[in-house]
DNA sequence: TCGAAGCCGTAACAGCTGTTACGGTAACAG
DNA sequence: CTGTTACCGTAACAGCTGTTACGGCTTCGA
């Protein structure tokens, strides 16, 4: 295997890890045996357990940015875009569930890791730069103010209902997310 | 000092730990250190450093749910009482912020960890029938469902936003927080 | 003043951590 | 078929982890 597919395999073993463990048992020997091989090959991957962390949270940045581009491209218009996009930020399905335990992982691993911080900042600027693009473009003639307060308003809930949601599936079922979602669509009057 | 004298103070210390180092220094060792003492005292006054984090976890409940007793009894009305309540868990402040940080140890923490996962739910739960109430209370002629809707909502965005804006206090600065709060409560027609 | 009791600092322990070093083996050029 | 190269599994290392054991010290009743 090249070298870039075993980044991405160890990648996704460090995901796996961090959705079924949590961060306390997020070590290399933990990824190696949910990548079924040894650490010999995961320090021959990377330099350290640090450089494995931040690629892994920058992998899943990029698949979920394109994710959300598929997304956008599929909708027929912005206002179906923008529902789309954020409910993919949602733990709507076991898999968004996990992966919104990852997002929380790293965003608690991030807490003293100065490389982490950055990451998660640009990418959540690269976010919130997107869903005021979108809800501008579902009512054009916003003024700049209401557009990004909306915008970083719906970020949060989405983001809070994925927290709330992926270690509580019981209180929040997807039914009830998608509620809330829609909830607060129609009440910003974007439906 | 008595023993619940020490395990206040070193619930405080697992605090200052989790917010200024992050979960993965969060150890004995560093907790004692933060409360100027030894190891020594730590393992006197706690079993284990599980019961430890499950002391320092319901300590921090207590406190929100009578911060919040407090909010609600000086408001005038249950509209106000609902915003301040609601306020009173973003990160408004350099202290919210490091409560909002130390709450997202919490639930990284409970990943993989049955007590402190209950704990999260327990505590999540009577904070949803808090704001349903306060909800229910300011707007007496809605259906339940969209009490309950509403009510999830807004917990969401406080619990996102508070995430956000304590992990990139820069794009989430106070003001912009209380305008998202309000715009939300707006939108929902709760101003 | 004396003895007892328990608090808690010190030091040790085994186990796990990230990281390094070594060596066997597979792949591949000639 | 042979020599070389690079991959990666194995094993070791020092350091840190939670936890335990010990013993000096303070405190307090008689």
């Amino acid at each position: 295997m090249s070298r870039t597919a075993h980044q991405v395999e160890l990648s996704r073993a460090v995901w796996d890890v961090l959705a079924s463990q949590g961060i306390e048992r997020l070590t290399i020997r933990a990824v190696a045996a949910a990548a079924g091989c040894t650490t010999g090959l995961v320090m021959h991957r990377f330099p350290n357990r640090h450089a494995l962390l931040k690629h892994a949270r920058q992998l899943l940045h990029e698949r979920t940015r394109e994710r959300a581009d598929a997304l956008e491209a599929e909708a027929g218009n912005p206002r179906a875009a923008l529902r789309a996009v954020l409910a993919q930020g949602m733990a709507l399905d076991e898999r968004t569930a996990a992966e919104s335990i990852v997002w929380m992982g790293f965003l608690a691993a991030a807490v003293g890791d100065e490389d982490l911080l950055t990451l998660h900042r640009t990418n959540n600027k690269a976010w919130r730069v997107r869903i005021s693009r979108l809800v501008s473009a579902t009512e054009p003639d916003w003024p700049e103010e209401r557009v990004t307060t909306t915008a970083f308003a719906l970020i949060a809930m989405v983001e809070g209902a994925a927290a709330l949601a992926s270690t509580d599936p019981a209180a929040y079922p997807a039914a009830v997310q998608s509620a809330m979602l829609d909830a607060t669509l129609a009440g910003f009057g974007l439906t």
